[in-house]
DNA sequence: TATCTTTACGTTAGCGCTAACGTCATTATA
DNA sequence: TATAATGACGTTAGCGCTAACGTAAAGATA
């Protein structure tokens, strides 16, 4: 490897001084044109490029903004590092990216990571440790943003940024009863999940509204997963084979139940709805393609960095609460 | 936000000096037992982190791997992504992951990032830039890793890892000669990727192993999308109306290819074989489920970071250039 | 003409850490 | 007992950069 010229390489090649050339390279003032020109072509020259890593010493801050995520393979977080990404890049800034493999203790590691690494800001995506756990990160990082998780009391220094998701399913009994269905079922996802919760809240909401009936027998939990919706499926068609509707968690366990609903001779949508939630792009190409809630994940990514540059720019955040609008897709299967 | 504590301050606070809290932290010799203990007591008491970038610029080495890809949002680049931050992590690395979109501007300023971050090693996946514009950086990082690029002449800290997409091919088209498809067809993506070229030496190698004919009416190229799959399978169907097996160039190219023998009455398997590359989620949930070829992209990613590690620490690379060999996954579509 | 600005630089110090080299006891060896 | 080796620390210098301040010359102002 060659050795990397320095400042100071620069600053005897051009005969000035190191701060001239900090000012030329960094294009701030006190330097005439001519000088600064004269810097930056020999700068150029000789391949100079400054350290980050120094720089960042002597400035106290990073130009990085970390993101935590559950796991990039999953193109949901896949598409939020994309926009969180594209946002800091056209600010020149860059972002680190951490999985946690959904673990708690990865989650950890990774939380210390970034509080070493001495980011600008963090993005932390449905971090699974308690707000407990990471209340103390929030003075460690200068601003953070929470994505699919909310406080329980407002701090200066956090915004937090959800999606709708009650709206969301509340939206697909309405789609569903105004497309005639009568006992429309949900596959609400692990118990334990906010998301899941919220879901409940707006398919008990949405039946209201249309004047239904509730009916527990109707409500499934399971794994987030095609094996979880197909095995939600089957265990729901026992129970009430009258279902002619069915509500999902994500795309997944909607093709699971798409699925069981082959199996058991059911043809959708003819005889039985089924719409998911998150508009993966597997959504589309399935056949028949599936009605879906979608989120604009690029959007949550976008906004997060946004929200990051804006607080280190402007020292305080305008918007510390987002909530996202899901929007009905509407496809064939329901 | 707090005032990181310092090196400095865990040395007032024990009454030591830096260098023994340095030593302790680091788990060098040097030190007592005992003071070593109650030095990362006081440490962990008022909560010291040690600061990256200080420890980076005075070591000159960063921890750190960088790793360029296309496109996270695409499944398979996701999956090396999460592969070489496996294999870090395994090591007390980091991944430094930017995205280049596709854009060779960005391309650039990706590199030209990863290089002002002092990353110790990089992960270059998919290339676009010319080999020309490449090598500088191969002086630039302590150690690179090419995948799905090759060298024209061996680099000492340069890696390769590819895929035997030939082999992939022939053993698709061995396949469906087997299963006694007589009119084989192959999709064979963008025209000036390397790895479309594979394909088609692929092929005709496959074919002359039969003791087939190579027909060039039976090959037609096309965008790596579902649409262009579509479109393509359209032309190859209206040329060749008697083809009853196609291979296509990635599995969402398959998919397309698939909805356009749905559109034109041929039932797939019986009809006509369709075979894909690349293993998608998808591949296994569509119905009649992708018959592709697999390789573990997880494993390309840990073996690249495993790679640059192995020279960080032993100063040579053992195994300087990789080939993987897909393995055929035989389902329902052929 | 004397004083004040402004412009265009240079100097100094320090960001937080560690490599390399002291120093001073204590213990082993001749 | 004299000397060398070892262990357990401390000191110094410097990684590459920039904030803050210093300075000298040219032009503006009274």
């Amino acid at each position: 490897m060659k050795k990397r010229p320095t400042i100071s390489d620069v600053a005897h090649a051009a005969g000035v001084s190191m701060m001239s050339v900090s000012r030329a390279v960094n294009n701030k003032p006190g330097l005439s044109e001519e000088t600064r020109q004269e810097i930056l072509r020999i700068a150029d020259e000789i391949g100079y490029r400054p350290s980050q890593i120094a720089r960042s010493l002597a400035t106290r801050h990073t130009s990085t903004i970390g993101l935590m995520i559950p796991d990039v393979a999953n193109p949901f977080f896949a598409q939020i590092a994309r926009g969180a990404e594209d946002a800091a890049y056209e600010n020149d800034y860059n972002v680190f990216l951490i999985n946690t493999a959904e673990d708690l203790e990865r989650e950890k590691t990774a939380l210390d990571s970034l509080w070493q690494k001495e980011i600008d800001g963090a993005i932390l995506c449905s971090p699974r440790l308690s707000l407990e756990a990471l209340k103390p990160y929030f003075s460690r990082f200068p601003v953070t943003v929470l994505v699919n998780r909310e406080l329980d009391s407002p701090i200066p220094n956090v915004a937090t940024i959800n999606v709708d998701d009650a709206l969301g399913t509340q939206k697909a009994v309405e789609h569903l009863v105004d497309t005639g269905r009568k006992r429309i079922a949900l596959i609400a996802g692990p118990e334990t999940s906010v998301s899941s919760q919220r879901r409940r809240d707006g398919y008990r909401l949405g039946l209201d509204t249309a004047q239904r009936i509730f009916d527990p027998v109707l409500i499934e939990s399971c794994p987030p997963t095609t094996d979880g919706g197909h095995d939600a499926a089957l265990k729901l068609f026992s129970r009430a084979p009258s279902v002619d509707a069915i509500i999902c968690f994500n795309d997944l366990v909607a093709v699971g139940a798409m699925q069981t609903c082959a199996e058991t001779g059911w043809n959708v949508p003819t005889d039985i709805a089924v719409i998911g939630a998150d508009n993966i792009p597997l959504a589309s190409l399935l056949r028949p393609a599936l009605t879906t809630l979608h989120v604009d994940q690029y959007e949550i990514g976008h906004q997060a960095s946004s929200l990051i540059m804006e607080y280190l720019d402007k020292g305080k955040l305008h918007q510390p609460e987002i909530v996202l609008q899901p929007a009905l897709i509407i496809r064939n299967s329901g």
